[in-house]
DNA sequence: ACAAAACCTGAACGACCACTAAGTTTTCAC
DNA sequence: GTGAAAACTTAGTGGTCGTTCAGGTTTTGT
């Protein structure tokens, strides 16, 4: 009985819509950063109005968790089946640098995640918790994958995994922050790999 | 002749002023970044108008690149005294970490580098070159260390100096970004130096 | 002491912001 | 086809922003 009148539910295109504004917002976020990009510049690359954009997005606070949850479930999609399915050690590292070589092809990523990623140190961001859990994935997954390589021996002298997986996490960001200054003159991928490689005694 | 119409110049106190909207507006650039940190907020911490701070500093981005002079200038003085005094090498890096640790102590610092850094990667931002100028002098202060402790035979094996140069600027980059998030957990000195010591075949 | 330069205020300007409310158009089940 | 819900537009609200400017106050050399 109750659930006679319930709603009537989205048109068929709703969906295509609202991925249209995700995408523009991702754009704008990731050239202007959330504080200073603005609705008016997504509705106008979506060829839409504000109005339209809060409809399908009740505020731009919400819109930002869409666009974050979107893009955390595609990098966790990448990140599960290439990484989680393998078992931890040298599978997880490869697939560490695959991630990043992706991402050299897809630099809106790199600045959108920079850029939210210092604006969320301020406590009262609405990305600051989740930033703070993704640092903290990021690491223990690091961290696990460290752990399981010194079980196989694999791990060179003098290489503790907890600072090791601090510093990889450290190392990628420092180096997008590098890479979005001067994209031609710094090879990410070969830098990772390089580091990657100095860390185990045998080849990655 | 030409000389004799010469302007009157400064107030005695005017330098002091200037000295206080600076370090206001340090803390505000830090606390909300540059884009978002406004005037008023400034102001208000100065207890002055908003049209004072503009009498000193004619615009907000020349405040800007005032607060940036500023801290280079302070920078560059304990970079210079404790560094670039001594011969390159090994005191250099020990320099690094004594400057690492200081900063530690004034979190601010870390907060305005990290978050101006950020939003500088777009083009068309006042600190844009600033902070591209500023990345390719670490990297080359660094690269001239790993030189001068390579023709000393300290270095590692398999430590290729630009490589390493580049990777340290960037491990310093994502360590203090992952200390703004967790400062109690991160120990942003032990984790430099640990990564130094992996570079080098002498203790640190 | 007195003029002039330096300093500073307060009010206003135009632009932009996120968001709301009310009205209009589009879609879709029936 | 029709009615109602969903999707969207338009216009407006109250707010913040950097900057300008006319006018007043303070400091300073003479």
């Amino acid at each position: 009985m109750t659930g006679r009148t319930a709603s009537r539910g989205s048109y068929a295109k709703t969906a295509a819509r609202r991925q249209e504004i995700l995408e523009a917002a991702f754009a704008v976020f990731a050239e202007r950063g959330y504080e200073n990009g603005s609705l008016r510049d997504i509705a106008d690359k979506v060829g839409i109005s504000q109005g339209g954009i809060l409809f399908h997005f009740g505020s731009k606070i919400d819109l930002l968790e869409a666009v974050l949850d979107l893009r955390d479930a595609r990098s966790r999609e990448l990140f599960t089946t290439r990484i989680a399915d393998q078992e931890p050690g040298l599978p997880h590292l490869r697939a560490l640098v695959d991630l990043v070589r992706d991402n050299v092809n897809e630099p809106g990523m790199i600045q959108l995640y920079t850029l939210l990623a210092a604006e969320g140190t301020a406590a009262d961001h609405p990305a600051h918790a989740y930033f703070s859990g993704r640092y903290a994935w990021l690491v223990e997954q690091s961290h696990l994958s460290l752990l399981a390589l010194r079980d196989q021996g694999l791990l060179r002298a003098g290489v503790e995994p907890g600072h090791a997986a601090r510093s990889l996490v450290a190392l990628l960001d420092g180096l997008q922050l590098q890479w979005l200054y001067r994209p031609t003159e710094i090879d990410m991928v070969g830098d990772l790999r390089t580091s990657i490689q100095q860390l185990i005694s045998v080849p990655l």
